[in-house]
DNA sequence: TAAATAATACGATGCTCATCGAAGTATGGA
DNA sequence: TCCATACTTCGATGAGCATCGTATTATTTA
């Protein structure tokens, strides 16, 4: 008798191709309807609505109805942490084309994991904030130490509102392309929200690509000493 | 166009049934004969060749001949860590009956991982050595201090030896059970090797299992200060 | 009220793949 | 030289399951 953690219960709904498609399509943390989905995931819309009521089955999407449409999300950050753990010990896809390729690299520096930055820009802001003695890695979450927390509230991130949030207000996140942790969670998203406020970054329709703006890189070099 | 790693490549390995229990029976990092891994796997030998022709394809597991016997072991220890990652974020398999659940508890008492020690008993041990500051964590590593050299040259473990070894020196592994690190590489191999030299732990034949002898307890207490 | 759109339900199809019986190869020992 | 053992190869079988055509339901728009 064999005794092991359930590899198979979780693994067989990822191992699917287009399963797999869709949990990556959502990785952006967006909303997205049904038919986009299955637009994404190049299938039909019955062979979608299929493989989305067994994702909703398991815990690992939700969905909210609209009139006739149905959207669906990742069902919390635990399950986009997961997915971006699996992504990193998996085989980087083959490259087929100049163009997947210089997608690729996009997708390296800077794209959104859920709800949050990740890549190699997220990366090194997590290094430099943590040298910076803002946060201090605990494990799995980051805590944000005295000066952090001024320097949070300085920049127009509100601690006390993410705090209330029912989830986790800071996680280590595995990041695929880096391989180390990026800055995840409540505070993850805070950030992530303020930089698109002050438009510092910008996210593209259909992809998880975020673009450094140029008041973006003059920013992040101000506040964080960040070439980019 | 969805870049993304390839979920499906690692996981529709990892999803079947046998091959799981296959990889799972290898985690005790032992080479075990074809025969021996089909028994354990409760299927054929034809079945159970088919499968590791295609785990050895894959880079997953090596193949040693030796007269008539095939002897097959897990590739390294990436395999090894990265299959306790999948373990870590699975959910815990149902229990059916009171034998297995009376093993499972063992397992998450103690037991190896792939060469080293795995478990609750571990990763207190890696606890304990980080506040003695013998150990520093970084990153997906450990460091050894300068106290910690000469800790762990007076319990006589040849560190010299161990980082002349073609493999990670040491590495931060995640435990399943646990949830969080324990030491894991040529350090906790030379760790563990000498546990076992002392009579202060036991492995058990088939099975992951690790005892603590009645002489480790006392052992680990005296060095550690750990209650087991 | 009728047509268009979004999505699901159901059933047929066909593909992938694990499984195992039968047969074959390699090695060791009597 | 013959038999036993360890393992693999090949081929047949069958189960699971993704896919999609067709039909249906729900909602919006004209």
């Amino acid at each position: 008798m064999i005794v092991h953690p359930n590899i198979s219960a979780l693994t067989a709904l990822l191992t699917e191709r287009s399963r797999a498609a869709i949990l990556a399509a959502l990785m952006d943390g967006k909303f997205h309807t049904a038919s986009e989905l299955a637009y994404m995931a190049s299938i039909k819309p019955q062979t979608a609505s299929f493989h989305l009521a067994k994702l909703e089955e398991n815990n690992l999407i939700i969905c909210e109805k609209h009139g006739r449409f149905r959207y669906f999300r990742l069902a919390n950050d635990e399950v986009a942490n997961t997915l971006e753990i699996i992504m990193a010990i998996s085989p980087l896809p083959e490259v087929r084309s100049l163009n997947q390729s210089s997608q690729l690299k996009k997708l390296e520096s800077a794209r959104t994991c859920y709800d949050h930055l990740a890549g190699r820009v997220s990366v090194s802001l997590t290094k430099l904030m943590e040298e910076a003695g803002y946060i201090e890695r605990d494990n799995k979450k980051f805590l944000v130490t005295k000066s952090g927390e001024l320097f949070f509230e300085d920049f127009g991130v509100d601690l006390v509102g993410l705090s209330k949030k029912r989830r986790a207000f800071s996680n280590a996140c595995l990041d695929w392309s880096e391989r180390t942790y990026h800055l995840g969670g409540a505070l993850g998203n805070g950030l992530f929200e303020r930089y698109l406020e002050l438009d510092w970054i910008e996210t593209k329709e259909n992809s998880r690509e975020v673009v450094i703006t140029d008041r973006g890189k003059s920013g992040f070099k101000d506040l964080f000493g960040l070439e980019i």
